[in-house]
DNA sequence: CTGTTAGCGCATTCAC
DNA sequence: GTGAATGCGCTAACAG
């Protein structure tokens, strides 16, 4: 390895200190103005320029280390080329997907993306993170809080934004799941099953994604001759176990549960347990989130499967069409959405009582 | 609610355009120049104004919503207030925890986190994320990363930088957790259940965390008079649930797994179950991450549990005093580290051959 | 084909 | 106690 060289650091005109090379030190040691090394790196297209002076520039900036100052591009263009994206604080693991495709979208977009996440205790109204985009430091704003309107009727966003997986206020900057489509599976498939008594365990009603499930699953066992029992809890395991621990104690106990999170299933199955009863045998269950995990479980789970890193890249996608100036419409994600059927959920067993 | 007011919109000067409000727009509207806006805007201790000019400044600025714009003053103070974090892309939860420690630290210390994935299929040295310090998007870069020196002897970024969970090439910039201390709480707590044979279920090691708790491990079994065996798969379920089969193919099976990852863990329990070995009787069981969901299974897992949100946070004041000039050495965590004690791990049950 | 000029919004050194 | 001038690094409209 031959030493004597260190290309990292610049080494031109007299006065070059340690700092990072601009476009004047290029053009200084190209021998041309700026303006033109800008035109060159930024290939503009109505710039007529001879294919040696511009492979000259080229090589230079490479040689150099050239990095274009984003801050100050920003400043002269009035973008900041990042975005903002404010999540909910929970550990539920859907949201490492969405943010992943997010991420992901943004990138292919040109776009870095700030991450925010929301406090637990009190959630803000959208438009608490406008400053975000008023202060410049980003383009626009993801707002993936999962609370339906935060308090009274909330001021929409006067900067460019986009709900994800939740709907704002007003229709058009809505990027959801098919939630209906996903409870259809759901009741169908325990309807066909023979089931006739569901239950729903969920997070609570205020959280957008709940409400259109529970909207959908009444209007669905209406159709399919079934009646439904709902429970609203926090999404922990300890909130899964004690709504169905209140399931189970009905008059009518239900012959299948469909399950809101991957934490209160954890906390279902040990109700189911501890009250003795098995799964699918005395009771049938159904995820609404798929996990790999599920299918390693003592009785397999069955569970609707949904897009999920597809939705963060269509909200992105949407919100940086907005942020050109676009105006957009709701985006409704129905595909591919289907049902992974594992073990738990079968047959009803119309013989034997759920012993209480 | 009376109507006819617009607060929102800026309503100074003649020409003032629906743009956002600047410094001139306040300081034209108060009657003073932009130079002393700014200095009591940023409260400039070596300035004295009149109390009076002073209230009427600020009071105009809050009456304009006036906003820095973090371009502009980052352009001149070459800062960005944008802080870097390279995560991998994992599904693993302990980085939902991580992240939230970290993005927490980052507001309390006024600045803003852009989060990068890194593809899982070729990780990329740190200095390949440079370039977002060097573009002025960030001012330092919190490498968060889980592969030990990726490639030969890769060269260490030359920008403010610190390994998160992970040790770079060189001491100074690693904030890590004390795995060792953690692999002592489940060695001893096993050691003192009476088993001697101990099997390790973790992530390859080219895991820098994995390297070390295997390190750790090796070490302490020497101490203890324990053999140890060791397997390395993915962190998947599937990974765990194969490597748990070759362990239980052994000559000399162990009497306790400690199992790297919630993942892997599943995929070990359904290993066992289907191999007829019932734990804890015919196999003890420690998870080296803590989740709640292990207090709800079919038998609690008992853990050990580690601090990593405040991994995360020290992570961020540790990047924050390098972007300050601040030289910074290498941070340990070590508390609060304890063994989260269930019913999976008990004393072994030497009579009974486990059935192979 | 290339150079000149202006200015994005702000912080800061100096002058008064 | 306050104002004027300068420049951070870049792009874009307009000259030549």
């Amino acid at each position: 390895m031959h030493s004597g060289e260190n290309p990292a650091i610049n080494h031109g005109g007299k006065g070059s200190e340690n700092r990072r090379p601009r476009l004047a030190d290029i053009a200084e040691a190209v021998g041309l103005h700026v303006s033109t090394v800008s035109r060159v790196l930024n290939d503009d297209a109505s710039l007529s320029i001879r294919p040696e002076t511009r492979d000259r520039i080229l090589a230079t900036a490479r040689r150099q280390r050239y990095r274009p100052n984003a801050m100050a591009r920003g400043l002269k263009q009035a973008r900041t080329g990042a975005l903002a994206m404010v999540v909910p604080l929970l550990r539920n693991p859907i949201w490492a997907s969405i943010q992943r495709g997010a991420l992901q979208a943004a990138v292919d977009g040109g776009q870095v993306v700030m991450i925010l996440e929301e406090p637990p205790d009190h959630a803000r109204p959208p438009a608490d993170y406008q400053y975000l985009v008023e202060e410049s430091r980003a383009d626009g704003l993801l707002i993936a809080t999962a609370q339906r309107s935060a308090g009274e009727r909330s001021r929409t966003p006067t900067v460019p934004h986009v709900y994800l997986n939740r709907r704002g206020p007003r229709p058009g900057n809505n990027v959801v799941m098919d939630e209906e489509k996903a409870m259809r599976l759901f009741v169908e498939r325990l309807s066909g099953l023979g089931h006739r008594r569901l239950g729903v365990l969920d997070g609570f009603k205020t959280i957008d994604t709940v409400y259109r499930r529970t909207t959908a699953i009444r209007r669905l066992c209406a159709e399919h001759g079934m009646s439904a029992a709902f429970v609203h809890a926090e999404d922990t395991e300890a909130g899964g176990y004690d709504a169905t621990m209140g399931l189970l104690a009905r008059r009518d106990v239900p012959t299948a549960i469909g399950i809101g999170n991957l934490n209160q299933l954890f906390g279902a199955m040990k109700a189911l347990r501890e009250r003795g009863a098995s799964v699918p045998e005395d009771m049938s269950l159904v995820s609404f989130d798929e996990d790999d995990c599920l299918g390693y479980l003592e009785v397999p789970v069955t569970s609707v499967s949904m897009p999920l890193e597809a939705l963060g890249a269509a909200a992105v996608r949407a919100l940086i069409e907005r942020v050109n100036g676009g105006s957009g419409t709701d985006v409704l994600l129905s595909d591919p959405l289907v049902l992974v059927e594992r073990a738990s959920a079968a047959e009803p067993r119309p013989a034997r009582r759920l012993r209480l």
